[in-house]
DNA sequence: CGTGTGTGGTAG
DNA sequence: ATCGCTACCACACACG
């Protein structure tokens, strides 16, 4: 039963409310017509009659993020006869589905359709005709298993339960039927939207709001989940339901209820409760399945209503609870009849009632002067109600009442530890500790907040929505493995995920960390719970990937090896998570060329781990082509390199004795170890010699035939550098250890260091060679450095930079510092990280010397630098720099 | 003492 | 059967 209503508000946004609204929608409207609105645009007046109308008859859904883009393959279509959505809506009927890649919800989704590559609507135009679907089906490229599907019956195949055999099917299968992955993608989805929305709100309207006169509304769902599954069964609406995966309609069931109403609750059945136990207090209870696509439609009805009646700020907090600031709503009803605790009851009951109409569920609404008061007052209006908690009495009473763990950021464990050290269950009994108390107690930002809550202080800023500075997948169900090799075939599924979700949001990372959960000694093998995890002890090991990526096999090697590191037996394994950090956005790292060095910085505790694996990380992964473009002396380098680990590895043990790697795997992983551009160029030469690509010679083959390989005078070269005294090394390898790589280089010596090394070599080579080299090699240009110094860089820069990260600034440094950076790197654009190091200065500045005008003239003299320049990085560059700016102002700065 | 890492907590 | 996710913060501790 579809929410009745949908086209009423859809009218009514253009209609009076959007001329008052102060906030600009343009952005907005974008996405909410993308996401949810029912309207379907079709350009019948872009219809070339020229043009083939060989998409007469189709109707096209183009999902996501598309090379060429969406606007630009709308066109293509569109100008030949077809239509294209930019969403669905359920009742149209799409012939296509365009997607580069699909999440696993909807690939189960869109499992009957036929889902093709945005190449084929190119391909298809050029031929002036509709080609086969075949070539371009997107299903090939998410697991050999999936092709099947579209041929055969979807039931003919039984999902796995476990994740060992079929992993890609295990993974899609799961995430599609999890409700908590659903909430935390819906969440993230919500927060990346608004975001920009934010962005453009902050800009514009920065100081409007007052602190002081802000208001806070707090917009719930009633037991959501339950109440949209309840809207196609309303026959049992009086009874006690919930929502769960369980099928089953009797036994005791460890499924979890995710959401119940409210009858349901009376019996004191609550929503993570396993079915089993629910229904020994309520026999009666009546189960409903998901209904994700009706929860999405509910969600955008609620998040298309709030922007609707122009709202100052949005802060989604999941899927059916938002966050909004009514401040101007409110305002503008007062009047001499209305007080503002007037226009907040109306604005509360309107939006209920406008919620209700439009998708059949109800709401709650928690009205308060921040956000820890609206969210008590929301907690007092469940279900189907409203406080206002707007005066400060009332305030004090409800706050002083209110039970520790209903706070926000109160959970079990500092409740509890609340109630054991300090006999505290309310916000009252805390007020008798001292803030050192309290920070004594659970720690001292903790305490602080704490305090804080208790005096109705509360800085959380609903207009700041940080950028996202993680991706992670976990699973801690269904994980049982027979084998090493069915955990490898999962890690290999599951890092194809975690690529699939960084290339969904377009970024990359640098940092991988891996966590497994194991079996914990005194927890039974089978869990209480259906496949589930049981009692776990969990170890996570993390390490740097040495180059910003969203390969999968790449992510894979890394991730492997961090997995074989832990040595657990298989058998033992009960949850697996990866999680990816250091990000940027792919765009801005493109043309950064990865000029990195922070990733080079081997850390000692990686080093320690790694140490003894540094000569067998790199060797063997050398490529012909990419040596042979090496300077002579790294070439050499790398020849020594090998030839010490032959010696030393002889004398100990072969590579395929040593406890981490799999004798039958090692090569692949090597292979799968390196960067896609010279595993690629591998390939190729070694095709070309004719031989097997999964199996790659010996390192010592390698070696010669690599080697042998080079053109005669490139051979030359090596052998001289070879026959070099080893005194000479020795003092290089002094020099290289007196110089440090760290920040304060980056800056001064990259740029130089790339004339030394030429055009001929990119970065992604450069970083995935031994560290030792590559200070080698920054040392060999040491020369060339200083000549470089004193022609091209301001004189002092280098210390400036020291200063910068030490911050013993004025301003006239930190903008000769900016003058140098741009000066150093104008046509090449902005390295990220000197970025990130003005980016925290900045930050400091602000935060801790409370010096603003040196941060925002600094912002403002980067952007004066930079005028007329075509580089679109530097622009970015100074908007993160200006946004930066200003969420640490509070958002009081324009640009 | 600042920095990085592993662990734990919280939210929905 | 059953689908126990995930982003982010804070903290303790180790490091040199």
């Amino acid at each position: 039963m579809a929410p009745p209503k949908i086209s009423d508000w859809t009218k009514a946004k253009n209609g009076t409310n959007a001329n008052k609204s102060p906030l600009k929608f343009d952005d907005f409207g974008i996405y909410m017509r993308h996401k949810q609105s029912k309207l379907v645009e079709i350009c019948k007046d872009k219809v070339d009659n020229a043009l083939p109308q060989i998409f007469k008859d189709c109707i096209c859904y183009i999902n996501g993020y598309t090379s060429p883009d969406p606007r630009e393959l709308a066109e293509i279509i569109s100008s030949r006869g077809g239509v294209s959505i930019q969403f669905l809506n359920g009742k149209t009927a799409v012939t296509h589905i365009i997607a580069t890649q699909l999440t696993p919800r909807k690939m189960e989704e869109f499992r009957k359709c036929k889902v093709v590559k945005p190449q084929w609507v190119v391909d298809s135009a050029a031929a002036g005709k509709l080609l086969p679907i075949f070539d371009y089906s997107i299903i090939d490229l998410a697991g050999n298993n999936m092709t099947l599907k579209l041929t055969k019956p979807v039931q003919m195949k039984q999902p796995p339960h476990k994740a060992g055999q079929d992993s890609d099917n295990f993974i899609l299968q799961f995430y599609a039927k999890s409700r908590l992955h659903h909430l935390s993608t819906w969440k993230s989805e919500l927060k990346h939207h608004f975001q920009s929305h934010v962005t453009e709100y902050m800009t514009q309207k920065a100081s409007s709001s007052q602190k002081d006169r802000q208001i806070i509304a707090h917009i719930d769902f009633d037991c959501f989940f339950a109440s949209v599954s309840l809207l196609k069964f309303p026959h049992l609406a009086q009874k006690p339901v919930c929502v769960t995966n369980s099928t089953s309609t009797t036994g005791n069931s460890s499924a979890d209820i995710a959401s119940c109403n409210y009858i349901a609750r009376e019996y004191g059945i609550t929503n993570g409760m396993w079915l089993g136990k629910a229904r020994q207090l309520c026999p009666d209870l009546q189960c409903l399945s998901y209904d994700f696509e009706a929860y999405e439609t509910a969600s955008k009805a609620l998040y298309d209503y709030i922007l609707n009646i122009g709202v100052d700020a949005v802060l989604p907090v999941s899927v059916d609870e938002v966050l909004v600031d009514i401040s101007s709503l409110c305002y503008a009803r007062v009047n001499g009849e209305v007080s503002l605790a007037d226009a907040a009851h109306q604005v509360a009951q309107e939006m209920r009632q406008h919620i209700f109409e439009s998708t059949r569920c109800t709401i709650s609404v928690g009205i308060g002067p921040n956000v820890l008061c609206a969210k008590v007052a929301l907690r007092r209006a469940k279900p189907d109600g409203y406080v206002v908690l707007l005066d400060s009495a009332s305030i004090d009473q409800e706050l002083g009442a209110c039970s520790l763990k209903s706070l926000p950021r109160i959970g079990p464990s500092l409740s509890a530890k609340l109630s054991q050290n300090l006999n505290a269950h309310t916000l009252s009994d805390l007020r008798a500790y001292t803030l050192e108390q309290l920070q004594k107690c659970v720690g001292s930002r903790t305490g602080e907040v704490l305090f804080k809550y208790c005096r109705n202080e509360d800085d959380t800023d609903i207009r700041i929505i940080p950028d996202r500075k993680s991706v992670s997948a976990d699973i801690s169900w269904g994980i049982r493995f027979n084998s090493l090799q069915e955990t490898e075939n999962f890690m290999r599924s599951f890092t194809k995920e975690i690529s699939r979700r960084l290339k969904e949001i377009n970024m990359k990372g640098s940092f991988l960390t891996v966590k497994l959960l194991i079996r914990a000694k005194d927890a039974p093998i089978e869990s209480a719970k259906h496949l589930g995890s049981g009692k776990c002890d969990s170890i996570t090991r993390s390490t740097p990937l040495y180059m910003y990526t969203d390969e999968p096999d790449y992510i894979f090697s890394y991730a492997w090896k961090e997995v074989l590191a832990v040595n657990a037996p298989p058998e033992e394994l009960r949850g697996i998570g990866l999680q990816i950090t250091k990000l940027v956005h792919q765009d801005y790292e493109d043309k950064q060329q990865r000029l990195n060095f922070a990733l080079l910085e081997e850390k000692g505790k990686n080093n320690k781990r790694k140490s003894g694996s540094d000569d067998c990380d790199i060797p063997s992964q050398i490529d012909l082509a990419v040596l042979s473009q090496l300077p002579p002396s790294l070439q050499e380098e790398i020849r020594k390199r090998i030839r010490l680990g032959k010696v030393v590895d002889a004398g100990h043990k072969e590579i395929e004795d040593s406890p981490i790697q799999v004798p039958s795997q090692i090569d692949p992983l090597v292979v799968a170890q390196l960067p896609h551009e010279i595993r690629k160029a591998i390939e190729k030469d070694i095709a070309t010699r004719g031989e097997k690509c999964d199996v790659l010679p010996r390192l010592s083959q390698v070696d010669q035939e690599v080697f042998d390989a080079l053109p005669e005078h490139i051979r030359q070269e090596i052998m001289n550098e070879y026959d070099r005294e080893e005194k000479e090394v020795e003092n290089e390898k002094e020099m290289a250890a007196d110089t440090e790589i760290n920040d304060e280089v980056t800056l001064s010596q990259w740029t130089i260091l790339k004339e030394g090394l030429g055009e001929n070599i990119s970065w992604e080579i450069f970083i995935t060679l031994p560290k030792s080299v590559q200070v080698q090699t920054i040392c060999e240009h040491h020369e060339l450095k200083k000549r470089h110094k004193a022609v091209g860089q301001k004189p002092g820069m280098r210390d400036t930079f020291a200063k910068l990260k030490g911050m013993r600034m004025n301003e006239d440094d930190f903008d000769n510092f900016l003058s140098g950076w741009v000066e150093a790197r104008k046509d090449i654009g902005p390295d990220y990280e000197t970025e990130k190091v003005i980016g925290k200065y900045i930050s400091d500045l602000i935060d801790i010397e409370g010096n603003r005008s040196t941060a925002i003239n600094g912002v403002k003299w980067l952007d004066i630098l930079l005028k007329g320049c075509g580089n679109q990085l530097w622009h970015t560059t100074i908007k993160r720099l200006q946004r930066t700016v200003i969420d640490k102002t509070g958002c009081e700065v324009i640009f």
